[in-house]
RNA sequence: GGCCCCUUCGUCUAGCGGUCAGGACGUCGCCCUCUCACGGCGAAAACACGGGUUCGAUUCCCGUAGGGGUCACCA
């Protein structure tokens, strides 16, 4: 292992929420980096005044924050700098590195139109390159741009795609400084790299072009050049990147919408594009104990919320009862339309035990835990209503007439008295439960029947039946 | 269109010259069972194609096809 120490960033520009692709790049960044015991920092890319917004830069820190991706230091701004990185493209112009370019914005948009009708490539043809400004250009706006090597080939050796080659001719002049003097992002990113002693750039595939352009700067600069891992994009379900007719693209869609906890996301984030043998279940510890660059794939990789649903089942098994009534008791709320009370939630945390196999996400959770707050008479499902017709009714009386006579309201007593209902009957123990479960829920389908019963409780329970009951007309 | 990248079951992946090509999700059976889940067992399912290199290619090289990315005074 080398002797310099890592350190990585993310550096989203706050035009929108954290999309899912950046939550991945910024995973990767934060593995990456407390694997090698390193720094990983957080930079908001937010020179782009007119789309950047303060509900933005929330949503990303929130986002990362409910992924527990935590950043060294402060945040650093990218716009506070501005000054810096006008003073390098000065430095630049003054070494000769950089040129002034008096073309006008349509007098470049020409240029490509003309390129593109003979089906050229498009790109700056270097004009004023070579060119000595001349007494009509005086006092004229000009941007600043790299002189930019034509001979030869720049290499990047790649941590993630190897090595690329792309010859020179192939890169145009780019700018530094607009007319306006602002600095263009391939400038700020350059330097803002240097400055916060960034040693890895991990970023998404689609920077990678743009890596030519910035070494372009860097060894203008005489930098040190940073070590490169462009990770292949996340694509929706048909292949193409993951855009807003995919659906969720935002980390807070996946935890808003669809329920999804965050060890979750962060799991199966981690898996595309990433393995480690048969390993799938990873904690966030193996995670980092196991997590390097070369390991990462080449080939980008398709969402596949099954697979996320899957997971999150999985992490909402090993969750604590108490967090997730927590998490179900708002979703409840709005399905039911009132508030819950404090014994509620104790009463919904006790539930969580036969809600928690039986659920994918929060709201399921929340489904599956509505009808302990509801009240007589209990609206039922078609398949619930289904339960109850025939001699259900009959049956449901002979339930209720048992169990009224208990005096031990456990979930043992309650099963023996049921069964021999049922054995009294000749009936199997189905045909009595389920009608039991659609009086007593509403629904087909809930924890196992016992255990509703003792949720629900002596009072509650017989008072379900009943009103079920006198609404069938038994 | 130029340039760059990619290609193992439907999907995510393991594989790093010799394997019955492994796992997971999903799908389909069976078991468990008061429902639905969970869980258990099992099944179907892949090396894009064509050339090389090699005793031997999923693995290395070159093409073809397909897919993706990128070509702004946006980031």
């Amino acid at each position: 292992m080398s002797a310099t120490p890592v350190v990585t960033r993310f550096a989203p520009s706050p035009t929108g929420f954290l999309h899912i692709g950046g939550a991945r790049t910024a995973l990767f960044n934060w593995l990456f980096a407390r694997h090698h015991g390193g720094k990983f920092l957080l930079r908001i890319e937010d020179t782009d005044k007119a789309r950047s917004t303060q509900a933005a830069i929330d949503a990303i820190l929130d986002g990362m924050r409910w992924l527990e991706l935590d950043w060294d230091g402060e945040e650093y701004f990218q716009s506070h700098f501005a000054k810096r990185h006008a003073q390098v493209a000065m430095d630049l112009l003054e070494a000769g590195h950089a040129y002034k370019c008096y073309a006008t914005p349509q007098e470049l948009e020409a240029m490509r139109a003309e390129q593109r009708a003979n089906k050229q490539p498009l790109r700056y043809d270097g004009r004023w390159r070579d060119r000595e400004c001349g007494p009509e250009q005086e006092g004229m706006p000009y941007s600043i741009r790299l002189r930019a090597p034509k001979e030869g080939e720049t290499t990047i050796h790649d941590k993630v795609q190897g090595a690329v080659t792309v010859q020179n001719s192939e890169l145009d002049d780019m700018i530094l400084l607009r007319s306006d003097g602002t600095p263009t992002y391939m400038l700020a990113v350059v330097v803002d790299d240097h400055d916060m002693g960034v040693t890895h750039v991990i970023r998404g595939d689609d920077h990678l072009n743009n890596a030519f352009r910035q070494l372009g700067i860097i060894r203008a600069m005489g930098w040190p050049e940073p070590t490169y891992a462009h990770v292949p994009l996340i694509h929706g379900q048909d292949g193409a990147k993951m855009s807003k007719r995919h659906g969720a693209t935002g980390v807070e869609d996946y935890r808003d919408e669809l329920g999804i906890l965050p060890e979750a996301l962060s799991n199966y984030l981690l898996r595309l594009g990433w393995g480690h043998g048969d390993d799938e279940i990873i904690s966030r510890e193996d995670a980092v104990r196991w997590f390097d660059l070369d390991q990462v794939g080449r080939s980008p990789s398709r969402f596949d919320t099954k697979k996320l649903e899957h997971l999150n089942g999985h992490y909402i098994r090993e969750a604590s009862n108490g967090r997730l009534a927590g998490l179900a008791a708002p979703r409840i709320e709005a399905l039911l339309g009132k508030m819950l009370s404090t014994e509620d939630l104790a009463l919904l945390t006790e539930a969580m035990e036969g809600l928690k196999p039986r659920a994918k996400n929060v709201n399921e959770l929340a489904e599956g835990g509505a009808f302990l707050f509801k009240t007589v008479p209990l609206d039922m499902d078609e398949r619930a209503s289904a339960l109850l017709e025939g001699e259900a009714a009959d049956l449901l009386a002979s339930v209720h007439e048992a169990l009224s006579s208990l005096t031990d309201w456990s979930a043992e007593a309650t099963e023996q008295a049921v069964r021999d209902v049922a054995e009294a009957r000749g009936v199997k123990l189905g045909q009595v439960a389920q009608p039991l479960r659609a009086a007593l829920t509403g629904r087909a389908t809930s924890p196992g029947i016992f255990d509703v019963l003792v949720l629900l409780g002596r009072a509650e329970s017989l008072a379900r039946i009943a009103d079920r009951m006198t609404i069938q007309g038994v």
